[in-house]
DNA sequence: TTATTATTTAAGCAAATTCTTAAATAAATT
DNA sequence: AATTTATTTAAGAATTTGCTTAAATAATAA
């Protein structure tokens, strides 16, 4: 960023800045963290696989292919961030990977599966 | 995706699959909306002004581009994905713009803001 | 031990994201 | 009317994302 192009309002509070400066720097990590869950709940693909494990309780990589009729390298490499992201866990069974969400961030999660079931009980209600 | 490469589990459920489907298709619109507000959100600089929409009530480019420590086209560029999400709106005072937070999907955010300042307290608490 | 099944990994590529810089609007001031 | 101020827009570059295809693991079955 360079120092011109910058705009030096004069209605500008400069108290109002500074308290939002120290607002940010406050929570420089929950800013991390939480963008770090909503932008890999924000792929639409990543969101369904975690609706279904919701519903489901588990899912294989195998199955969510079929569900969602996407190669499984594709969903494998999906699965894998939102393992990175400590969202889901694996737990395998023979040759089978079963895939479930983690307790940890679940908080943050729920809402978005109330948000999805809502909207198509509004639908239904018609 | 291709045929090949498929795996085709013995153990699977078909009935279990056929519900996925019907689930994911009955939600189709929903999936598409809620991947894009969090899409949104799961930028750190857009959910650093969404959070400080929610703290100020509004707030103009400028100011923003002050208290994040970036440049106003850089500042601006987000809020404009922001507007065309339906998330926040813009109002013309002079020549100065205050964007604040649209009521349509604030359901969705407020949870966040939560997140983010539940997360504060605990850290004042130690 | 060889083949099959379930999954992951890696390389490559097209598309999307996010910044920078420079130019264009648009309102207010001189 | 010309200048300043606040903001947007556009073009370009670096990075990230999300798929495909092919090859590598890893467990089970023949």
């Amino acid at each position: 960023m360079k120092g011109n192009n910058v705009c030096i309002r004069e209605q500008a509070d400069p108290v109002q800045i500074s308290n939002c400066r120290d607002k940010i720097a406050a929570n420089e990590r929950s800013f991390s963290q939480l963008s770090g869950i909503l932008s890999l709940s924000g792929n639409e693909v990543r969101l369904k696989i975690l609706y279904l494990l919701e519903e489901e309780g588990r899912l294989c990589p195998c199955d969510l292919s079929d569900i969602l009729g996407m190669s499984i390298p594709a969903v494998s490499q999906h699965l894998r961030k939102l393992k990175d992201g400590s969202i889901i866990e694996a737990a395998r069974e023979g040759q089978t990977i079963y895939y479930s969400l983690k307790e940890e961030h679940l908080k943050v999660l729920k809402p978005f599966f109330k948000y999805i079931n809502l909207q198509n009980l509004k639908k239904q209600a018609l």
